[in-house]
Order: C-alpha cells, then structure tokens, then sequence
DNA sequence: GAGTGGTCTAGACCACCCC
DNA sequence: GGGTGGTCTAGACCACTCC
C-alpha cells in the first residue's frame, strides 16, 4: 500500500493499479463512493494533484465517475477493453476467451487494386504485400482476412510465421508506432471464395469489416478487410456520449 | 488572444477553444510543431499547468500529439467527430450533410419480448414504450429504428413528434443524462417487413445495430435495433491504439 | 457549514531528443 | 548543453451538494 518515488513507474501509475486491483478484486463494489482526494492525498502520502491525475485518468477509461460536490463513485460496469481501442482481428478474439486457430491461406508481393492503394495512400506503380488467413475458433471457421501493406512493411511481417504471431504487435516491434485506425462495417453477400473459406452460404449475408491503420506520423500501414460469419460473430463496441 | 480568469469558462477551456480555432482556421497546419509549454504559458499568462490540462484534454480529442523531448505537434487527421461519441442514429445521418426524411412507422405501449426486458433491465411483467421509425435520405429508404424504453420514458418521448424530433436531447432535457452505450453490429437477411420499408429485397443481407444505452447510474434508458440497407450505408469508427 | 470535486499557481526535478 | 515534455509538490480559492 505505500508508493515508491524512484520507482520505475510514476506515482500515479501506482496508484492507478493499486485502485483497479481493488476494484477487480471486489473490495471496491460498484456504486460504493470513494474517499475523499483529500484523504487519499493524505493516506498515500502524495500531493493531491497526483491523486487527481491517477482518478482522472480512471474516469476516462470508465473505471469512476466523478460527481462534483458528491465524490467519486466505482463505475457500474466495466467499459475499459472496449472503448474504442485498436486492437487487431486475431487479438480481439483470444481476448474472448477463445482459442484461435489461425491458416494462412496465401501470402504474396504483387499489384493491387486502386482501392487498396488509395487506403494505403500508394501510387498506382507501387507493390504490396497481401496475406489472407482464415480464423477458426471451436471447430468452425468465423472470419477470412484480408491484410494489405506496403512491400516494406510486407518484408518485416513476411518473415514472422502469421499463423502463430499476430501482426500489430510485430509492426510495433520493428519501430512503428501504431496510433490509430479507420474501420468501415457494413454487409454483404457471401462470395463464392468466401463461402467455402467459411463453410457457409453463397449469397448469405457476411460482415464485412474493412479497416486502415496508421502510425503516428499519419502514414497508414495496413489495410485489411475481413469478412465474418454474422451467425458466429458480432462486432461490439462502447460508446460514450461525453468524450472529456 | 488574452485569457480571463472570471469568465464563465475556466482558462484551460478557453485555451482549448483558441487552439482548436487555431487549427480549423488553418493558422495552425497538421504536422507543425506548437510552441513550447512555458512558452505558451508565459504567452497567455496562465501557469504551466494549465497550459498542460488544455494540451493533455486536446491530444486525448485528437487534434494534437505529444513527443517526449521534442514538442507538440498538430495531428494530421481530424478523428475527433468519429471516436467512440455516442450519437443517434439519426443525428449521425444529419451530421454527413443528408437531409433526412424521418417517418414514424408505429408507436404503443406494451408487452415486449425477454431479449428486450433483459436489454434494458426490466421485469416481465413490466411494458414498455415502442416507436419505430423509417428514415430516408436522398429520396430512398436507408435504415429502419425500433427504440424501446420503459413506460416512464415512453410518457416523456411520447408528447413529441419523432418525424422532427430526435430521441436523445429529449430524454436529456428531461434531466436524464446519458452516459455511454453498448453497440453491437452484425449482418442478417431482410425480413418481409424490413424489405418493404427499406425498399429492399426480402432475403438480402442488411447490416444490423443493437445499441442499449445508460445514464450515468447505470440504468438502461433505451435500447434500439436498427437495419440499415448496406448498399447505401457503412457504419464509420475511428479507434486509438492507446487510451490514456 | 462542512465536505466534495474543479480550477489555478509558482516552482522543482527528471527523462528524452537533438546538436 | 539546451530544448522539450513528464512528474510532483504545497497551498489557495471556487462551485456544488447535502444537512
């Protein structure tokens, strides 16, 4: 319980784990209010403006709402993991609890369509390089997918066996930092290549998801469409009306 | 250009306005470096501090970006409109520049099935209020609403006439405040019903949203299903990498 | 009035980046 | 070394809520 200055992560980091933990473990039930920042101040031994940054950055991430001249309360469900963070195709399904078993169907340099180059602002002259694998969790086949790079990137992830790794981690790793991403959904009729990937329907309804990601410096990075089972799959997301 | 400390506005949120008016001005271009915080701050004769909240509150909105040891900088892209902010299905519509055609279908109180029950926390003996709704733009159907709240809610929406009004400032006004929302998106066949009121061909797939939504005590306000034709809509979202 | 969160200050030291 | 942002402090006053 006490916090330590020269420690590898700020105070209010420390803090920040040490509520969470308490609110995960139940010792901090929802609804229940909060001590008073002035008495947090004092109990962690801390200003009362680091008290402030740890809880406020708890507020924004949904673990506590603050009400002025009331206190600060345990928020009554947990909205943090999806809350409109990027995270991949593969990534969101393992955190489901699901095992995933990834094929990768091809993988290849070559041309693309003026789509493609557009999402990942090429020119019409430049490569890419195009994986598709197919994910399968308890026994059935859910999503295929679709991802697009530029030929540099391609390199770098063309070396990783996509079957086990998954790709934003191995983009990151290599230097890119990742910051954030557009995602189109809508839906579909079930392509022939689709359908037998999918052991489903030709012409049933699909989701399909597409999706580009770019790093910090604004350029993007990956482009990926994938297209979903609507009977095994549905794509959920939290929404706040107030984004400060 | 100069702040006032007794201002109805706290200093940092009139330093978030002259920024932001900065950039959509285009006095400030996507990629520049901002000035340094002291600077900034013996600029506007505000502490450092305050300078930081406004900054921190406008790199979480996305209109800037941090680097550690080199600066601030403006963000290349605009995902502020996009990122998570829960709005109604048709404000996001009126939001794109459509105009929009709003027609209410039906609208009673009653009985309703266990899936909405569950959705919004009620009883099975309790009713519910109902209003569907047909909304077309540009002169064709493009997405069907059923809303369902309790019956206390129902009462309160009810007095208004939902082909000019919309939903949610309503049930603001009414000194409920909305909280955030659970979204979820898949894909389905065109029901008989949907494809006459869309329009549309029975069978074919439509993208469909299940959305509950919460006030801040965590009490489910309404819940609502809508179909959208896909061939004439994609439902957009921006996600970040990182939260904080 | 007493307690809560909201805003603000002046000053300090650290960590990172670039020259 | 000299700039940048990142963290932290002690103390002040305001605005809101509840009794």
């Amino acid at each position: 319980m006490i916090l330590y200055q020269g420690s590898a992560k700020p105070l209010y980091e420390q803090l920040k784990d040490i509520i969470i933990q308490k609110i995960e473990s139940g010792e901090l039930k929802p609804g229940i209010c909060m001590p008073g920042e002035r008495q947090l101040a004092e109990t962690y031994n801390v200003s009362r403006v680091t008290i402030r940054q740890a809880i406020g950055e708890l507020v924004n991430d949904g673990f506590l709402t603050r009400h002025h001249g009331k206190g600060t309360f345990i928020a009554s469900r947990k909205l943090v993991h999806n809350l409109g963070r990027l995270i991949g195709v593969a990534e969101e399904l393992a955190q489901e609890n699901l095992t995933v078993d990834c094929k990768v169907i091809c993988k290849e340099f070559g041309q693309s369509t003026v789509e493609i180059q557009r999402n990942l602002g090429l020119g019409s002259g430049d490569n890419v390089y195009k994986i598709t694998r197919l994910m399968i969790t308890q026994g059935a086949p859910l999503v295929v997918n679709d991802t697009y790079m530029p030929e540099n990137v391609g390199y770098i992830v063309d070396a990783f066996d996509l079957s086990h790794d998954i790709i934003y981690p191995i983009i990151e790793r290599s230097g890119y930092k990742l910051s954030y991403a557009e995602q189109r959904i809508s839906a579909d009729k079930a392509s022939p290549d689709e359908a037998k990937l999918l052991e489903y329907k030709v012409g049933a309804p699909v989701l399909v998801m597409k999706r580009t990601t770019y790093v910090e410096s604004g350029q993007a990075i990956t482009f990926e469409r994938s297209v979903y089972r609507p009977d095994r799959y549905e794509y959920r997301i939290d929404l706040k009306r107030s984004l400060t």
